[in-house]
DNA sequence: ACTATATAGTGCGAAATCGTACTATATAGG
DNA sequence: CCTATATAGTACGATTTCGCACTATATAGT
């Protein structure tokens, strides 16, 4: 089994999802207001998908980015006014970050202006094919996350 | 059929897509010299697969990004002494970009720098996991460049 | 309780990205 | 040939990303 062939093809593989990844980006961003980047949305999202109160550090390792580039992206949204910064009552070296109506407002607006996009998208591939794709990106995403920890 | 379903299901890839472009970058350069991001290595692996002597212009619509941000990836390459302009023969606007043997001889050793962690990668899925998600993904990039392009 | 070490967040500066505007050159229309 | 328009590259400034260092607070060991 030649190994030369395999490191080529997830070369590849990468190659494809740098490009994706900088397409979708461009994609989802026509959509936002001026000025708001995929990672302000992305903010406001996971708090809505999984849940607000959590603090500045792990929202910075969900996100994979050091935790000085957390502390931008929130001091936009709170400068947007999406969001608030509680002290946490648990640890006085720690915040919390809340979210306001005005940030569930604007992640609603942004998922169904974004919507149309993801349909047109997803014509590109067949709902198994969509599926079998989630399923070995999921496969090799929590693969190199792994690799990451075991530094 | 629910649409609403199969926008979840894409919004889920696209939200894989970007973790993944993010720690595989976060790999590559992990093992290029101090300071060499992606980009430049980028540029360089691209004009030894494909050819050198290209335009500005050229490399910039190749890497989806605006013609600003390739001026400054090629006067990084410049600075290092991986490529040199030279005047285009054939318009006198532009400028053509050619490899040193310095520029190949750093891709060279990346590449090889960069193999082991290819392989260790590869195992997350099997030979045939890894030409399905390659041909997936080389057939949404497709479609969103074709999207992009009927702007 | 006291000291040493670890952790959370931020200020600061460097580099990357990218939009706008400008210069130089090319192309098209008359 | 001359003018109008389009294109290639770059200078400049704003924003984002991120490493380093600092302050404040927490935790562990004695």
């Amino acid at each position: 089994m030649p190994d030369d062939q395999s490191q080529r093809r997830m070369f590849a593989i990468f190659n494809e999802v740098g490009i994706i990844a900088q397409l979708s980006r461009a994609m989802f961003e026509a959509r936002l207001p001026e000025g708001v980047l995929l990672p302000h949305f992305s903010l406001i999202n996971h708090l809505m998908r999984v849940r607000d109160g959590q603090t500045p550090l792990v929202l910075a390792r969900a996100f994979q980015v050091p935790k000085t580039t957390m502390t931008h992206i929130i001091s936009v949204a709170v400068k947007h006014g999406w969001v608030e910064l509680h002290p946490n009552p648990k640890d006085g070296r720690s915040k919390t970050v809340w979210l306001t109506d005005a940030g569930r407002a604007f992640r609603d607006r942004a998922i169904a202006d974004l919507g149309p996009d993801l349909t047109h998208v997803a014509d590109a591939l067949s709902v198994p094919d969509q599926e079998g794709l989630l399923t070995r990106l999921t496969d090799l995403r929590i693969h190199l996350d792994r690799a990451r920890d075991a530094d």
